[in-house]
DNA sequence: GTCCGTCTGTACGCTTTCGCACGCAAAACC
DNA sequence: GGTTTTGCGTGCGAAAGCGTACAGACGGAC
């Protein structure tokens, strides 16, 4: 897709999907489709928030990164969200890395588009607000999580967190690249992710995570995922009966 | 104090001293203060939120309460801040226990009214979002300091955190409601002051620590201290060069 | 087909923390 | 003044996870 097709009728994110017909169409012409590749980085911490983006089956993780260089996720932003609703704030320096993981496309906006916006649009600041509801909640949890739970419910939590963002079975992630999301060694993934596949919950392979048995999958995690997934719900279900409004 | 007193001219309170004298005199009406005794609960999970609480100098921490009872802090407010500001979203579903953890006086505000002034007031709002970004950062930095820093660190934070939050270097904690605070055993908590006392960075006797040299107490803590804190400062300085506004 | 980088399995010793439990001493309560 | 409650110190075995390291296995590049 070329960066600067403009938005369709259909937004394929849900926040911008939640927007009534009026207040959508009005913001498509400042809205460009991006290519998101696995690995971009959006904003380092610290970084000028100059533009927002609303993935469309991309996943964006919110990164904590230490002084000696190690990282920890605290949040993950998929099409049910946005990137950069802390520039409601009225701030618009960035507190977290946000790294592009899995890739695919997301619509872009500047940021002075969006602070105008939010300011004048008194239905895409109460939408935006939500979000920043839920994603609150999915941090808190996290920080919850992270303290009590042993990796292995971690990681089914983790994976199912992923599974909803990107509603697909089949994700593109290697032990590596989770072991860095989660806080802990790529071997305590192997180990956890083995435990898993033993019961026959997933498959994986070279990269490749197959979601097998999504029920047990959901057993195997702490409540921590239901939680968070109840609270996007009952937040977004609100204004959101329509997720893929008619082209 | 009588709980229909009504507010002064200093309100003890920042987010509050941080409104023009114009603003803030709009609002004295509507603020009741209430004595907040040591663990009392203003909101359980899932409670309406019937009131806001801008703490004068008590401290309220945010719980996350899981199915089997066991409980970790995911954040703290005090003098700086509110409680309730989730309000704000549109949302009165509180999704965290708030617990007095040190007990002194709080500006009461019903829901209602907050809602309202919300609405009809830029510059409450305006202050009021910004705390929440800055509540955002805290819970963010709690969610990857649980899963990296080992007890004493965040025990050294966790003291500095309630420090700033009280202005006092004498604070009434015991070990027992610490760790739960901390999500660890009490038994992990008395040795990790054990060493911060051996280190003649605090001391403590039943009940009462007392932080003796700040300026290791924030050597022996992990960066997160500082990080939040900062992030603190950065966000609501900008509109708060007078905290005591003279009566 | 061969080579090489990537991904995963596994192992070992070590540290941190847990769960539980007992004992003691200071305070609080009659 | 004696009893009870509360707060803290300590010990011990077990578990989880860490850091590190090595090796096999797969897949893409050539």
């Amino acid at each position: 897709m070329p960066p600067s097709e403009p938005a369709p009728l259909v937004p394929g994110n849900k926040l911008l999907a939640a927007l009534s017909a009026k207040c959508y169409k009005r913001l498509i012409p400042e809205l460009e489709i991006l290519e998101l590749p696995l690995g971009k980085v959006l904003y380092n911490p610290k970084d000028l928030i100059k533009s927002v983006y609303f993935p469309r089956w991309a996943a964006v993780s919110m990164v904590n990164i230490f002084e000696d260089g190690s990282m920890v996720e605290v949040g993950v932003v998929g099409r049910e969200g946005m990137v950069g609703a802390s520039l409601m704030s009225g701030d618009d320096v960035s507190p977290h890395q946000a790294i592009v993981q899995i890739a695919d496309g997301a619509w872009q906006m500047k940021a002075s588009v969006f602070k105008r916006e939010i300011r004048t649009n008194g239905e895409l600041a109460n939408v935006v607000m939500r979000y920043s509801q839920a994603l609150f909640t999915q941090v808190a949890q996290t920080a919850a999580c992270n303290r009590m739970h042993p990796i292995v419910k971690r990681l089914a939590r983790w994976l199912l967190l992923m599974q909803n963002r990107m509603e697909s079975d089949v994700l593109q992630l290697t032990h590596e690249f989770i072991s860095t999301m989660l806080g802990t060694r790529r071997a305590g993934v192997t180990i956890a992710a083995g435990k898993l596949q033993a019961a026959r919950i997933i498959t994986y392979h070279r990269g490749k995570v197959t979601i097998v048995d999504q029920e047990k999958l959901e057993n195997a995690s702490c409540e921590c995922y239901r939680i968070v997934r109840d609270e996007y719900d009952r937040l977004l279900r609100s204004f959101n009966p329509a997720v893929n409004r008619k082209s």
